[in-house]
DNA sequence: GCCAATTGCTTGAAGTTTAAAGAAATTGCA
DNA sequence: TGCAATTTCTTTAAACTTCAAGCAATTGGC
């Protein structure tokens, strides 16, 4: 009888608990900064978070966006980008105008109105989530970006090799 | 004229923009991973996100746990849990059974069969986790676990002296 | 013992989310 | 050209989620 092997397969039937427990702990940070910020935009602006990173996609750009390219970014699914531009379209937040040359597309930006309040709310926001990460020191920060690129990047290919 | 303050007015307005970097980056990876592991789980055991999440903090205790616990564990309000539950006991994954000393609380367990499905899908779970960090060495693990430790504990930091 | 405050849970409304199916338009290829 | 794939978007159903209001039970002064 070979006790050794016995052993190991019985204490380490694959020790994958690091990584889990790096999961759960990644999973706990995003959740505790998502809510607080969720918190934030409810009580100071009345706007939801879904919202609000909706419009933070469509701020980067001047000239609009499709709702494929929104979906995409946003990684969310398409039918819910369509509900979220409807009701932001009801409030005169965005300006949709479908494309001339294919009309499946449409092009969405933001109306002046929608510009002027999401840049109020993306001023308060970034402060907010400075003071979120003010106990990380700038070499801490640098180290935290270059761990979760190289943590995105290995999610990118495990997802890729099980979708293939 | 002050050139150098003027200067730095303009320039630097509070420089926010790696902590903003940061926590974007910082969701990506978490939306990423997420949606693999719902992919995953809708795919092989025809099972949502949440009630994983809810059954995994039931395998944790053998003698069951009230719904103010499972919602503060899971960092979620209290009547999504309420919902989450009743659709769970529904399908016979899980017990609950009023205290016999305070009748406002009710204790949740797992029945056999909702531990045995958990069982099996937590095996599976922990491989597909293992998988997606699989290009991060144990330094960078431990670093990665290190920093988001330091992360949490700033968030909730700046959550409390908000709520304060 | 009384009763205001607290605690545990449920309910209802509004919104978000996914997955899946389908409609409309375009593309590509034989 | 013809028409089968593909792409873009919408729709639908079911589930999930939050917030706020509310009910019932318990607790903590007094």
């Amino acid at each position: 009888m070979n006790l050794d092997s016995e052993t190991k397969a019985v204490e380490l039937p694959d020790d994958h608990g690091t990584e889990l427990r790096l999961w759960l702990r990644l999973l706990t940070c995003t959740t505790l900064i998502e809510g607080e910020v969720r918190s934030r935009l409810r009580e100071k602006f009345d706007v939801t978070l879904p919202r609000f990173d909706l419009m933070a996609q469509l701020d980067k750009v001047s000239d609009g966006m499709t709702l494929s390219d929104l979906s995409k970014r946003m990684m969310v699914s398409n039918g819910n980008v369509t509900g979220l531009v409807e009701r932001l379209v009801e409030s005169g937040h965005l300006d949709r105008r479908t494309s001339e040359t294919d009309r499946r597309v449409q092009f969405i930006r933001l109306t002046k109105l929608g510009r002027a309040e999401f840049r109020k709310m993306a001023t308060e926001h970034e402060k907010w989530i400075a003071d979120v990460f003010g106990d990380l020191s700038p070499k801490d920060i640098r180290e935290l970006m270059r761990l979760l690129a190289k943590a995105k990047g290995s999610a990118q290919r495990s997802a890729k090799a099980r979708s293939a």
